[in-house]
Formats: C-alpha cells, structure tokens, sequence
DNA sequence: CTCTTGCCTGCATGCGCATGCAATGTTAGG
DNA sequence: CCTAACATTGCATGCGCATGCAGGCAAGAG
C-alpha cells in the first residue's frame, strides 16, 4: 500500500528529529493520505467523521502540511515579493502590508533595494521563490518588469507611475495635493515660493515639483527656486541651507516630502534663527508620523497609506486570481492636513 | 527517456505560458537533467564544456531554478522569519536585515506581531514554509519557543531576553547603558529623578528601568517617580504631563527609548514652557534617526544595530548548519552618545 | 426491486529538483 | 600496453502534497 516505508527514521530527518507528514497522519487515522490532503484543502468533500479522525490524528502528531510541497504541486505559493527601497521608506508600509497579508492568509517577502544594480538579485529570487505577485514601492528598471510580464507575475507598483508602459500602480493624486498647498500659501499671500525637490531620478517627486511649479506659474507667480534634496532629514537641510544662500530668500518652501519639511524647519531656525511660519512657511507631503509631532506640526498632504495599500493588494490578488486582467490606475485624493508650519489663507 | 513528455503543454502551466524547467534546459542542452541539476548546484563536479553549454541552454530559455522544488529536497528553504513587533519597530531594523541577508544569500519572510494572539498564526505560518530559522525582534509566548525547539528550528531574539529558558539571544547591555546616563546626570548635579518606563511587558524596559533605578539608588539618590508609557511619541507626551503633575518636579527624565524622549521634550517645551536641558535634562535609549535632529539632539545611548543584527544572523546560520549548537547569549555594550538634551558633568 | 445519481474514498501519478549509484570515459602509473 | 584511480554523466528515485480517475456505497427515482 504505501509507497515507501514511512518509518526508515531517515528520510524527512531535520537535525535528528523526522518530520510529521501527511502519510504518518493518515496511517495514524487509518485513512490514506489522500484524504488527509482533502482535509487540509477548502473546497473538497470529506465526511464528518473521517475529518474528525484525521483532525484529531494531525493534532495528535502535531502535523502541519508543508506549504513548499504545497506549493510545488498547486503552483500557488501564497507569497507576496514587496520591494521597498531602503532610502526613506515609509515604516508604517510594511507594518500595515504585514497586516493586510495576514489576513488573507498571504506571506511577505521583503527585498529592499539600496542600489538599481540589485535589481536584478531581487527579480531572480522573487522569480526563483514563485511569489504569486509582486508589491513595489520603488522603481523597477523596464527590462525587469518587462521580464516579470513576460513571466507573467502580476506586479502592483505603490506610489510609482510609468507614463511609457502599462503597469498596475495605486497611487496619490500628488498634483492635485500640490495645487492644493499652493493655493493656500497664494491665497495667504505668499508670493516667493522655493521648492526642495527629491532625487531626479524620482518620479514622485518630478510629479510633485512640477504640480507645484505649474500651479505657481498658472497663478502668475515667478519660477520658484529649486534645490534638490534625497527624501532625507539631512537632505532637506543641506537643500534648505542652498536656499538660504540664493539672493532672494523664499517665504514660503514647498517640499517633495515631510522628512526634508522637517530638515527645512530646523535648518530654518537653528541655523537661519528664523521663525516658522512667522518668517518663512514650510509644506510637506506624505503625512509622515514625525510631521504631526508638536515641534514640527507640519501642513502636508496626507497620503491616504491604509486605503492605498489595501487597493494595491486587491489589485494583485485579483491578477493572481486571472492573469489575463487588464492593468489599471487607481488614484487616490491625499488630504489636506493643516498643521502650523505654514501661514495659510 | 524522459519521465515525461515535456511538451504536453500542460504541466507546468502558470496563466497560459509554460514554466521552463530543468527539463528543457537539459533537452536543449543535449544532456541529462541530473547535469543540469549539478550546474545549479555548488560543490558538484561539472566539465567545463557542459557547463557552459548547459548555461548557454539555460540562458536562451530564461531557465531559474525552482527554489520551492529545490527546499523540498533539501530541506533548506533559504528563508528566515523575521518577527516584529508592529508598534514602534525599528525601521532601520528591517533595512539592515535585509541587506545583510541578501550577502548570504537568505531571503526574509517578514511577520509583524500585534497582538500576542498573533503568536500562533505567526508559528504556524512560518513552520509551514519550513523556515530555516527564525529571527526575533519581539517576545514570543514560551509556548512557542518549546515549539519551536522541539522541531529544532533555531531562533534568535534581538534585545529579548529570558532569565527562565534557555534562547540565543544578542542584546544591547541596557543596564551598563543606564548607569552610563545616571552618572553622568548625577556628575552634573542632577538629584530629582524621574523614570519614563515602557510597558510592563517589555522585559527590555524593565531591564532598562531597573538599570536606571539601582544606579540611583547606589548613589544615594531618592527613589525617582515611574510614569508608564508605550515606547511611542505620544506616550512619552502623556507619561511626561503625569510626571510635570506630580508634586515635586524632575530636574532629569530618564526615558526608556528615544521615541518617549522626544515626546517628553516636546511636551517639556510646548505645554510646561519650559526649558531643556536648562531647566529639565532628558535622556533616551537606542539612538533612533530622530533623536538626532538638530530639535533635539538626545543624549542617549546608541545600540550598535548593524553589529547585533550580524551578530544574530551568525548565530542563527551556524545553528541552521549545526541545529545542536549550544545556545548563546550575546551582549553588546553601547555607546553614549552626547546630545544637548541633558546638562551633563 | 433495479437503475441512476451523487458523495466519499483510495490509487496512481506528477510537480521540479537533488542525489546515491552504476556506467562511462579519461588519465596516470607500472 | 594493461590496470587502477578518478572525473563525469545518466538513471532512478524520493521529497510531501494535490488531484484526476475509478470504484464503492447509499439514497432517490421509476
């Protein structure tokens, strides 16, 4: 009957300790291991009783199947790769992803890429692991998410838009969000805006700088001066204190995210000994934890992270479910949040 | 020949397009799967000339071994379970982890713990996908850690220890770290003491409290008021209000992490209008990114995170390699790390 | 009472790869 | 030139589970 002895004390061995499988559960339950399978599986009939013995065999052994073999055979691996850049992630992104996993009984796997050159490890092992989808909150080089279509992974980008390829994205409406500041800060009469953008390499922040600039341009405003910052606490210092050297000193600057917001305001008043927002305004974007600290109490835009990443998952299910779906955009509206790091109107 | 027919057109399958397999590397290769197998494989022996035909083969298909059949042989999944708690984790944590996996070729199965309940679906998850180790940033019921013994999966805990079982563990030595601070403080004058504690689940606040609390005791000193908090911002703000309401006002608040630091010195700033470190010195734990903002600039103990985490990741592989190793506590010393939060001697 | 359905169940097999074993070819030593 | 030792290679099999298929059984229809 059985295909093997499932008692040679060999095989199955971890470090000394033989591992409960499926069979040594069905012998235990007098049943074969099919059914043992059936039990563990939804959406297969099993009798009441013969799923009460084969319950009552696996807690006994303290069986659990084994999601690899699992997988192996459904080609389903219940594993979702996310990327994250390392630079500035968002901390609370994982925490809540981990969340929303669990309760579709998804797992992570998480890669963070510090340099574009690791790309190519991370895609070769999510593609080795057969993740069932991809969650990026960072930029793919195209011939990798080309590779992954081709391969045909679904993958979700959070916050990342490609204006020459179809990819699946949920992101903010960051041009709305920055007209929304701007034309606050216009209508409280500031008239000399100073941008701090993020890398170049960065659509986000090229969205952001040019949603802004565009609205202080429609306005008839002057071209903003732009210094360019990395996401960072530091950065934001560095470019606040370029600004600072420019000739004509800014009332008002508008940055790509709250980390450098928060590096502008201490540059500003540690280093310039002015006052925020007496002085000179300050805007972020994000909605970054930090930012509502008192000291701080920064007016941003708050990226709705919840709803956004909850978008994302149900989007790459849904493709993992069928492949064949077609890729789709979904924006959301950030809000407004008024804090008092700028003089509004 | 072949088991099968690899051109059914059928196994295989993932949403329309097949996977290609060893199988079809070695047909295209004009050699026997086993040879392809070795390729991927190290410490196998090879000629030269197959191998370069078999890895022109495996090129021109896009061939990637299959990491989930691979584990079910070997009994190696390359995975390590990382365990976090959600609230207030180490961002930086996950980045470093990550990075330092990827030199060892390890990939991250990331969990976050909520709640202690989570426990159990965490176990099971991450004893399903066969783990080979697990790597722990938050406590874990005893239960589980039995468990988890008795199936020989090697974990480590970050900064979590037990007096009470056995476990590897690699820690920052909180109470060296604490009188540290209290000397100093009370080198500068310091004599009203008060604690900012976390929860009393934390065995890392406790360590650090104690620390703090015998030192001063040690000193000569009066025994310092205890306001609880949750190792986050706004609990540093609610345990400080609780102390600035107690009749005899600190001149020093000792924080159990650098979060509730910040919050306290807002608080101290903002709501009391008051000075610091002129009139009230504040000290952390960790050495967090915000901590030295230029608002801040905590004095503080600095964990040596990059260290501890290698730390942990060797003692784990080498405990994946040798499952009988005995186990290990690693304790790390510190380093002050001088802010202008605090008047210090 | 017989035949048809439908529900459970077991059997056999495959998922993609690693590996022990045997067979082959290769080279060195005598 | 012959034999031993070694380096490669292929074959067969198993890892643990899911699933198509067919057999068995009970209930319902005629």
């Amino acid at each position: 009957m059985a295909r093997r002895a499932t008692t040679d004390g060999k095989a199955g061995t971890r470090g000394g300790g033989r591992t409960v499988t499926s069979y040594d559960v069905a012998q235990r339950a007098g049943v074969s291991q099919s059914a043992v399978s059936r039990c563990f599986t939804t959406g297969t009939s099993v009798s009441p009783q013969t799923r009460e013995r084969i319950m009552k065999a696996a807690a006994a052994l303290g069986y659990q199947p084994n999601a690899i073999a699992r997988s192996l055979t459904t080609k389903r691996s219940n594993l979702v790769a996310v990327v994250v850049a390392n630079l500035g992630f968002n901390p609370e992104l994982t925490a809540t992803l981990s969340r929303l996993f669990a309760s579709r009984d998804l797992n992570l796997l998480l890669f963070t890429l510090d340099h574009e050159e690791d790309a190519d490890r991370v895609v070769n092992q999510l593609w080795q692991y057969r993740v069932d989808g991809v969650l990026s909150a960072t930029h793919l080089p195209r011939g990798h998410i080309e590779q992954l279509a081709k391969r045909r992974v679904p993958v979700v980008f959070l916050n990342r838009v490609y204006d020459d390829i179809a990819v699946n994205s949920v992101c903010c409406d960051q041009v709305e969000g920055e007209r929304w500041l701007v034309d606050r800060l216009w209508a409280a009469g500031h008239r000399r805006f100073a941008i701090v953008s993020g890398p170049d390499s960065s659509l986000v922040s090229r969205q952001r700088v040019s949603g802004a600039r565009d609205r202080i341009a429609a306005l008839g405003g002057d071209e903003p001066a732009v210094a360019i910052g990395d996401f960072t606490y530091d950065g934001g210092r560095a470019a606040m204190r370029a600004l600072a050297a420019e000739a004509r000193r800014p009332d008002a600057v508008i940055c790509a995210n709250d980390m450098m917001a928060i590096g502008c305001i201490d540059e500003i008043r540690l280093e310039m000994k002015l006052k925020v927002p007496k002085d000179m305004s300050v805007v972020g974007f994000d909605g970054a934890a930090p930012g509502r600290w008192g000291s701080y109490a920064l007016t941003s835009v708050r990226q709705p992270v919840d709803v956004m990443i909850e978008a994302a998952i149900d989007m790459l299910t849904a493709r993992v479910d069928n492949p064949a779906m077609a890729t789709e955009k979904r924006v959301f509206s950030g809000e407004l949040q008024i804090g008092v790091s700028a003089r509004l109107g």
